[in-house]
DNA sequence: TGCATTCGGTAACATATGTTATCGCCCGGC
DNA sequence: GCCGGGCGATAACATATGTTACCGAATGCA
């Protein structure tokens, strides 16, 4: 994560580097999970090879809520906020490279950077970006059947479907992954 | 909506009394549109009386995103964000008392505040309890049958059951209103 | 008062989606 | 090379949900 912020963040060089040496490089294989579901979060992930999903159980059935690739960075957002036991599981799906923040060092980083007011900008524009995100995906259930969201998947965001199993994507959809495969053979005998 | 921080940042009196003068104050009945779907939000509303609806129109279908009561403020985020046309329309349900703040001098303000701490710490915190309550939305789609969304919102809003006509809260739910009206006199029939 | 409009309930039928079970394919470990 | 597990397709059946149509109550307005 703090590789990516100092790219964007050049200037803000310094704070990056004094932080980099908490960050831990975990090598890990599929299926491993980081954050397990009931435990709170300590961690800030940063993915650097690799995909990662967030994901929770309910009632034996697996349901995935958002799925994370290369250069991207995640936590289980309310538990790291608000020290609360995570609603989500975090696991990767692909053999990953991943890296950990604790959450005492993301806190000291943030409160040394609300001076900034370039940082305090990015990080209004980033948490308005992610309000979107999740707008966005709630106002597509409302408004597409099953079949459009998927479509919408492929053309607007295609790495997913390719990269990731498709019992994942169908819990994503909110469907079961025997509807997901019929949605597939419908869509490909339209062509 | 100033007088709404005024409550809970008196510290800052000065800076809301500024601009409370720039304020419009609308009294209009229902069903009256504040912001028309494919128009740039140029206003940041607040409801002092009655209640308001963010929706739109898919296919001839009308679908709600969200609910407004008293003392809660909304913008069509996006749009006021990025002066992008609005995907959303606002339109009062009941009779109501609006005030509207333009968007020019809310950014306004806006610079100013961005040198007060308290002021971005609360702006940060009301950006994360956004985000978490759309990603809560967005879960409730995956995880729940439209009948536990229902209870959900029975339970959790019981305001929204009781003001708002039901078949905004069908299309709100991701359901006909036909079904909406079974699921309810399901319900009936299990007490 | 009378009338149109809005709203909510219900029925009947069509379609979408879930569930369970079975099959075949591919791939990694041994 | 063999084997088991993970993955995806398909079928058959059950259930959930949408669509259309109709009715009646409540409401607001002429």
């Amino acid at each position: 994560m703090l590789f990516h912020f100092k790219d964007k963040f050049p200037q803000l060089s310094t704070y990056w580097d004094k932080y980099l040496e908490f960050q831990q490089r975990m090598e890990v294989p599929a299926k491993t999970v980081l954050l397990e579901e009931g435990k709170v979060s300590g961690h800030y992930f940063f993915v650097e090879k690799g995909c990662v999903r967030l994901c929770f159980n309910n009632n034996g059935n697996d349901k995935t809520v958002q799925f994370f690739f290369e250069n991207e960075g995640l936590t289980s957002f309310e538990s790291f906020l608000k020290n609360t036991p995570s609603l989500f599981t975090i696991e990767t799906i692909e053999p990953s490279v991943v890296y950990l923040l604790p959450k005492k060092h993301l806190t000291n980083l943030m409160d040394e950077l609300s001076q900034e007011p370039d940082f305090i900008k990015m990080m209004l524009a980033i948490s308005a970006e992610r309000q979107l995100h999740y707008m966005h995906e709630f106002v597509s259930f409302i408004r597409d059947t099953p079949e459009q969201r998927y479509q919408n998947l492929v053309s607007e965001r295609p790495h997913i479907v390719q990269r990731v199993p498709q019992h994942y994507i169908a819990s994503y959809l909110g469907v079961s992954r025997v509807h997901l495969s019929r949605i597939k053979s419908a869509l490909a005998k339209k062509r």
